[in-house]
DNA sequence: CATCCGTGGAT
DNA sequence: TATCCAAGGAT
């Protein structure tokens, strides 16, 4: 919203020329201004164009936050809506879901992919409810601590759950600075050390500034400075964009290789796994050999999910979901 | 720090 | 058809 004119937040976004130069006053003072006048060029177009999601309602506590946040990790917004709308119905608070066997999260997963997740978030909700007193932590700490939850989540939830001050660095945010700050078309693979420094120093000293800039940083890169085909004629701070300013230049360095899917072992997993959710009663061994032809990569799989705590074996070669 | 872990839509 | 990519985390 309306950004406090006076510049007590730290200085320097941009330019390591201005950071390194041991400028005086003269060089200082814009920089600020600057700052504050992008926070409100990416929150006035938020407060526009942000879509209307289920979790970032009014209404919506930090349970339905946490549970989009996990179902949000490489898994996109619209094949999220309904699954998370289904949880929210049937689990509306954490214990409800720790009530539940882990095999229930997992089945009611679906076909959102990564169903660790399911599990992580199940365990996450065991914790809430048995060291928690039922309710997601509010501190950054606390959330780092439980399953499934990394720096990311941690941020998001404490950020857009409660409003609290935190860099929030997904891949979107990450793509919009490199573009935006460093001038370049895609972040680095891994987050660095000059991300969070670069992250921090734009992080409005405002609390619940903060927290709208995070959303909003995240919003810009999710409908507009996309990977793919970012839209800059639409974005608001497209004057003042690094990567624009330089002629967008291309990605240099080797391009980051995909991951083929077909014939891995997560394949071989997400066959198997797809019949025991499929079914409510255990499944025998050979309604699993039916998935996939060839028998050694077959049992690693299947041994894998065993592993993974996503299949339960019970006597005489049958199996099911965890109970 | 590199890999592994699902799934499906868009280009 | 092949590749890219989507609100990451754990090891």
């Amino acid at each position: 919203m309306s950004t406090d004119l006076r510049d007590s937040r730290p200085p320097l976004p941009a330019s390591p020329a201005a950071a390194a130069a041991s400028t005086p006053a003269a060089a200082r003072v814009p920089v600020p201004a600057a700052t504050a006048e992008l926070h409100d060029l990416v929150i006035d177009w938020f407060g526009e164009h942000a879509r209307d999601l289920p979790w970032r309602r009014p209404d919506a506590g930090a349970w339905s936050v946490m549970v989009s946040e996990f179902m949000l990790q490489q898994t996109p917004v619209v094949r999220v809506l309904p699954v998370h709308a289904e949880w929210l119905a049937r689990w509306p608070r954490p214990a409800d879901l720790a009530r539940e066997s882990p095999g229930e999260a997992v089945r009611a997963w679906g076909r959102l992919g990564y169903p660790r997740r399911a599990l992580r978030l199940h365990a996450a909700a065991t914790a809430i409810a048995h060291q928690h007193g039922g309710e997601v932590p509010h501190s950054h700490s606390e959330l780092l601590a439980l399953p499934g939850v990394g720096e990311y989540t941690a941020a998001a939830v404490a950020s857009f759950a409660y409003g609290r001050r935190h860099i929030v660095l997904d891949t979107n945010v990450r793509r919009v600075f490199a573009r935006l700050v460093t001038g370049v078309e895609y972040p680095p693979n891994a987050t660095t050390a000059a991300e969070r420094r670069t992250a921090t120093a734009l992080l409005p000293a405002d609390e619940g500034t903060a927290a709208q800039w995070a959303a909003a940083t995240m919003e810009l890169g999710a409908l507009l400075c996309t990977a793919r085909s970012p839209q800059c004629g639409a974005c608001p701070v497209a004057a003042r964009c690094a990567w624009r300013l330089a002629g967008s230049p291309p990605h240099e360095g080797p391009a980051r290789r995909g991951q083929t899917y077909a014939g891995t072992d997560r394949q071989v997993r997400g066959r198997l796994l797809a019949v025991l959710r499929a079914s409510t009663d255990p499944v025998p061994q050979a309604a699993l050999d039916a998935v996939w032809h060839e028998p050694v990569q077959r049992a690693r799989a299947l041994d894998g999910l065993v592993e993974d705590g996503l299949v339960e074996p019970l006597a005489d070669g049958v199996y099911r979901l965890p109970a």
